[in-house]
DNA sequence: TAGTTACCGTGAACAGTGTTAACTAAGAGC
DNA sequence: GCTCTTAGTTAACACTGTTCACGGTAACTA
């Protein structure tokens, strides 16, 4: 395709052009498509070449996660923008919605990201790593710091719970204050983390059914499915 | 290993060899281990031996796929054994357990099963084919044949989904009573059909989450996580 | 400016993969 | 006995990831 000279362009063209050749092997003809030989040819280049960015198809498949996390972000940001910072259940709204779309959209790429029993332990998605993560708490940040948000009571959480709940009460907090919000200590307390992640829960759990096709019957919709489990979502949260 | 003479052997056995060296295989070293020659390897055996019982690879995986889904099953009726016919809550409880306990030890497994974006049209789990989901509508049609079940009201399930959800229903209903357990029709509307669904779905994505390593921090103890989930599930239907 | 050095890319090669084709040997059925 | 079916073999093709020794080009340095 791109017959012009590759030698003589800068070297973070090359990489990003193997990159994006990855992409659009694996969303057009699956993940063992994206084959180092397939990237070369493609990029009229030869196989040993692509060593002299990547250690191994393993750890560009690796770079190819993060940027599939960076894109998704932006996707979600860039929907964002049309739904004013007041609107806080509208924002909340497209949010959940846009992850859901982008996920069907790209079921290649969400069962790379969001569905590798590789993972070890959990270091890999400590929230403030992905950038994708940082959207989800940059609107999440804002809507707590109304105030208006209803967590369960802090008593409420699983005792076994409490101990990490508050690791990840303090990372939270930590990341929305780094994003330009101000949220005051007490407005995030453990029972507001625990309601927080059962959200992500519920959300992730739905829209990974969804994409792996695993509805127990033929579904013509889906969506409405999504929409009511959304406002279960909402409501058991406080935003209207 | 088994340096026996393999061709006077019946061809079954042979079938049966290859397909639990292929599973040793999977749960070993992951699915991009279980390869044609490895098994034929592992069985004394040439590799295009194995196109005698199998179109492709890609086939011999479908078959592995079943294989999985009807050991999952067994495995939780075994795990249902324990529980007395009456303790409808216990049965319940063991049940959503065992797939999760399931799930956790068989990674590898779960993820072909029940994360391969690989699904077509949702004919494939079309509920009546696996056995898997044919245990689970067993124990579920002996807790709605008590009547003690609270679904939704009829009403209440989204228009739009209304369609399919009384198919849905009228597969359930056959299922069911096709497995031995006598459910009067009007104990299963769409409503109670709508609220089986939504259990399916807060199970599985849990699981789901839970095998992908997708909550946002590090987790030391999951199972509170889970437990608390399930004591929601079993709650909202009603189930003490 | 000339010389050295760093580095991107090449070609050949190795071990392994799925898959096909031609062939062999052992049984089964008449 | 003779076919005929069939499980299994060997050889081969077109791929794959990966390594190695080599070349030329670009940049840095004396």
């Amino acid at each position: 395709m791109t017959q012009a000279t590759r030698r003589d362009r800068g070297r973070a063209d090359t990489d990003r052009d193997i990159r994006s050749q990855a992409r659009a092997l694996l969303v057009s003809d699956g993940p063992q498509a994206v084959t180092l030989r397939a990237i070369a040819r493609e990029l009229g280049i030869t196989a040993p070449a692509l060593y002299r960015y990547y250690a191994s198809r393993e750890d560009l498949i690796d770079h190819l996660r993060r940027d599939v996390c960076t894109d998704l972000a932006a996707d979600l940001e860039s929907a964002l923008t049309d739904v004013p910072q007041e609107d806080h259940l509208g924002r909340v709204l497209t949010l959940c919605r846009g992850f859901r779309a982008w996920a069907l959209a790209h079921p290649q790429e969400f069962a790379l990201v969001f569905a590798s029993p590789s993972g070890s332990p959990a270091e890999q998605h400590s929230v403030e790593k992905d950038s994708f993560g940082r959207v989800f708490l940059a609107v999440a940040g804002r809507v707590l710091a109304t105030g208006l948000l209803l967590g369960r009571p802090d008593e409420s959480v699983p005792d076994p719970l409490r101990a990490d709940l508050t690791g990840f009460r303090d990372d939270l907090l930590a990341t929305i204050n780094g994003s330009g919000v101000d949220l005051p200590a007490d407005l995030l307390g453990t029972g507001m983390a625990y309601a927080l992640l059962q959200f992500w829960v519920r959300l992730y759990g739905q829209v990974a059914l969804e994409v792996f096709g695993q509805v127990p019957f033929p579904l013509t919709n889906a969506e409405p499915l999504f929409e009511s489990m959304l406002a279960d979502l909402t409501r058991e949260v406080g935003l209207h």
